[in-house]
DNA sequence: ACCAAAATTTTACGCGCGGAAACTTTGTAG
DNA sequence: CTACAAAGTTTCCGCGCGTAAAATTTTGGT
C-alpha cells in the first residue's frame, strides 16, 4: 500500500481503518469515551484539545461564528453540544476593545410603558447576540448619572436610553454618548447620540384632538405643571395647534405636582379642579393615561360619570395606550405609541451603527393611534 | 544637622522642607500639578504609583476598604478623587472565585408589583456594596432558565429570586441554587435555597374574610383555574378555612385563562360569570389585585356598580396593595404586602449568608394589612 | 494536478488584576 | 527601649482570553 497526500489526510485514513477494525468493541469502547469526555474543561484550551481545533480559531468562532468556515464551524458547534463548554466573559471582555454588551436605561420602571417597552428592546438586543443590561433611574436624576458612571465599567458596545428628560443631567449623557454610541428613545434630547426615535407627540394632540370635536365638545387639556418629560410640551403644543386649527380656544389646564407619581397628581389635581370652578369643558384630553387614570378616579369619588354616553357629564382621553387604560372605568379612548417601532427603530439603529452602516435620520418619529374607546 | 531614622521619614522631613521653601510658587505649581494629574491612569499599577501605595495594598482597599489602615485608607480615597480611577471590574472578576454581582429575578416586570419589590432590592444590594443585575423572566420558563444560565456566567455572589412558581424548572433552580446561595421571595419552592421570604397568604383570607363577613355577605373567592403562581392556591386555602370558622360555606369561582394577563382574564371571566349564573354571593373576594382589577372593570362593563354603599350591587376585594389599586373605580379593599419586610428579608438573608452568619430560619412569613377603601 | 487565496495552526505576548511568599515598616504594649 | 503583631512593600506567578505574525494546510477553480 502506497500513503499519498499530507500527513493529515494519511492520519485520517489510517485512523478510520483503525476504528473499522475495532467496530465490535465499540460498546466496550464507548463508556471509556463518555468518561473522557467527563473530564472538565475549564478553558478555551481545554476545549480546543477536546474538539481538536486550535485555541485561536474557537476565539474567533465566539467572536463571529460566520468568520469560520462552515466546516469548522459545524465541528466546534458538535464539541459544543458535547462538552458544554462556554468561554469566561470576563476574560473575554478583559481584551476586547468593544464587549457585546448594551445598557438599556428607562427613567422608571414602575411605569408599566416603560417595562413593556424594555423588555421588547430587552429580547431584540438578545436576538441580534448582544446582551443587554436593564436599568431604571426610577425617576431619579442622580440615579441616572449613577447608572451612566457604574455603566462605564462595563465597556459597553452601546447604550440604548430613554432619559429622565428636563431633569436628566445633559451635559453627563452627551459627555458618555461621545464615548459609548448612544441611541435615545421616547424622550429627546437636542444633539445627543446618534439617533432619537419616538412618538410624534404633536401629531398625537391633532389626531385625538380632531376625534373629540368631531364627537363633541372640544376638549380642554389637562396637565402637569412642571412636567420632567419633553414630550408633554410637545403635546400641549399639538393640542393648541389642533385647537387653533379647528377654530377652538385652546384651554390648558395646569396642576401642581413633582415626580413621577402621575396617578396620584391626577387624582389630586382633578379633585381640586373639581371642587372648584371645575374643568371650563366637559371633555378632558389628558397630557398622559397615568394622570387620566387618576382624573377618573377623582370624578369617580365625585360621582361624576364618566364617558360619551348620553347620561355621562364629562368626557377623558389620555395618550398613551397604558397597558391599564384598557381597564379603567370606563376604558380609556386614547392614543397609542408604536412600542414595537420604536423599540424596533432603537434596537436597529444601534446595532446598525455598530455594524458600520451609516445613520440615516437623526431623528424619528413615529406616529400614534387612536384607540377608541368608552370614556371618550 | 544630622539625619536619624529609617530612610523614609528622613524623605518625609526633606519633602516637607523643600515644600514649605518652594509654598511660595504654589500657584505657579500648581498648574503643572493638575497636568500631571492628567496623566492618564490606566490601571491600578498607575493608580498605586500615583498615589504612593503599593499595588497589592490598593488591590486590598477595593476588596474590601476596612482591610487597609485607617490612614492609608484615606490617602487612598482622597488619591480616588483627584484622579477618579476604578479599577477594571473584568479582570476584578475574572480571577476573584466570589465576585459582588447579585442576580435579582422577578417573573415579571410588567407587574407593578415586581417592579415595585425589584426596586426595594436593588437598592437594598447597592447599599450594601453589591452590583445587582435585574432580570425579569416576562412569565416564561424558559426565559427564566435562560436568565439562570447566562447568570452562571456572571460568577454572582448570590441569587434573590422570585420564581414563576408552578411553572418553574425546580430542578434547574435547585441545581442553580446549590451552587449559588440563593434567597427565594414571593413564590415559595419547597427546599430549595437558603431561606423563603414573602407574605402569609393563608392569613390573607382570613384576615379580609373576617372583614367581609363582618360588613356584609359572606365573600365568594374567585381566582384562576390554574394559577401559575403557588401564592394563589395558599390563598384559596385561607379562604375556605375562614370561611369554615366562621360557619360559612366557602364557594370558590374558578374561570379559565393562561399566562400573566391578569386583568384580561378576571375581565373576560367576569364577563362570563355574570352573564351566566352569576356570582354565588354579592361579595366577591379576588386571589389578587389585578384579577380584582379585570373584574371591576366588568361590572363596569354590565353597570353593575360596585361599592360598600347602599347603592351598590357588589363588593369586590383584592389581595396585593397593587400599586394601581388605589386608582381603580372604585379604590380596591385589599391586603397590603409588605414590600419593605420582603425585600430586607430576601438582602439581608442572603448577605448575611454571604459574611458567614447561619441561616436561623428556611420560611419567614409576613402578615398583610387590611386596606380599607370603597370597593368592599 | 497545480496554484493562488483563504483558512487554520503555531507561537508568543499582553491585558489588569488577585493572591501568595518573604521581607520591611509601623503602631502598640510591656 | 524592646518586642511583637499588624499592616504595607516587593516580587512573582497565573487567570482565560484577545490578538498579532509567521508557518502551514486546505480550498476552490482552472
Amino acid at each position: 500500500m502506497l500513503f499519498c497526500g499530507n500527513y493529515k489526510s494519511v492520519l485520517d485514513f489510517v485512523a478510520r481503518q483503525v476504528f473499522d477494525k475495532l467496530r465490535k468493541f465499540v460498546s466496550i469502547i464507548e463508556p471509556k469515551a463518555t468518561e473522557a469526555m467527563e473530564t472538565k474543561i475549564r478553558n478555551m484550551e481545554d476545549f480546543a484539545k477536546a474538539s481538536g481545533i486550535s485555541r485561536p480559531t474557537i476565539s474567533k468562532y465566539f467572536n463571529d461564528p460566520n468568520a469560520v468556515r462552515n466546516t469548522t464551524r459545524e465541528r466546534i458547534e458538535q464539541a459544543l453540544e458535547t462538552y458544554d463548554y462556554r468561554p469566561n466573559i470576563f476574560a473575554m471582555n478583559q481584551n476586547r476593545k468593544l464587549t457585546r454588551n448594551i445598557g438599556v436605561v428607562v427613567p422608571s420602571l414602575a411605569d408599566p410603558f416603560f417595562a413593556e417597552i424594555a423588555r421588547n428592546v430587552e429580547r431584540r438586543c438578545i436576538d441580534a447576540g448582544y446582551q443587554p443590561t436593564l436599568y431604571s433611574a426610577h425617576g431619579n436624576r442622580d440615579q441616572e448619572v449613577e447608572i451612566l458612571d457604574s455603566l462605564r465599567s462595563l465597556k459597553p458596545a452601546g447604550l440604548l436610553i430613554a432619559p429622565l428628560g428636563r431633569s436628566s443631567d445633559k451635559a453627563m449623557i452627551e459627555k458618555f454618548s461621545q464615548k459609548v454610541p448612544t441611541v435615545l428613545f421616547d424622550s429627546y434630547l437636542p444633539d445627543i447620540g446618534l439617533s432619537f426615535g419616538g412618538s410624534d407627540n404633536f401629531q398625537f394632540g391633532r389626531l385625538i384632538v380632531d376625534y373629540l370635536c368631531r364627537t363633541g365638545t372640544p376638549p380642554c387639556f389637562f396637565e402637569m405643571q412642571n412636567p420632567s418629560n419633553p414630550n408633554a410640551n410637545k403635546r400641549r403644543q399639538g393640542y393648541i395647534a389642533a385647537m387653533e386649527a379647528l377654530g377652538h380656544t385652546p384651554q390648558v389646564v395646569s396642576v401642581t405636582g413633582e415626580g413621577w407619581n402621575f396617578e396620584e397628581i391626577g387624582r389630586n389635581g382633578g379633585l381640586e379642579v373639581i371642587d372648584s370652578d371645575g374643568f371650563p369643558s366637559d371633555t378632558v384630553l389628558c397630557s398622559n393615561d397615568r394622570l387620566a387614570i387618576g382624573l377618573i378616579s377623582a370624578c369617580f369619588a365625585r360621582k361624576i360619570p364618566v364617558g360619551f354616553e348620553s347620561d355621562s357629564a364629562i368626557r377623558i382621553a389620555g395618550m398613551d395606550d397604558h397597558p391599564f387604560s384598557r381597564f379603567t372605568c370606563p376604558p380609556l379612548t386614547t392614543i397609542s405609541q408604536d412600542y414595537e417601532a420604536i423599540s424596533k427603530h432603537a434596537v436597529e439603529t444601534l446595532f446598525g451603527n455598530l455594524e458600520g452602516d451609516e445613520i440615516t435620520d437623526k431623528v424619528v418619529l413615529f406616529e400614534g393611534n387612536l384607540i377608541m374607546r368608552k370614556s371618550a
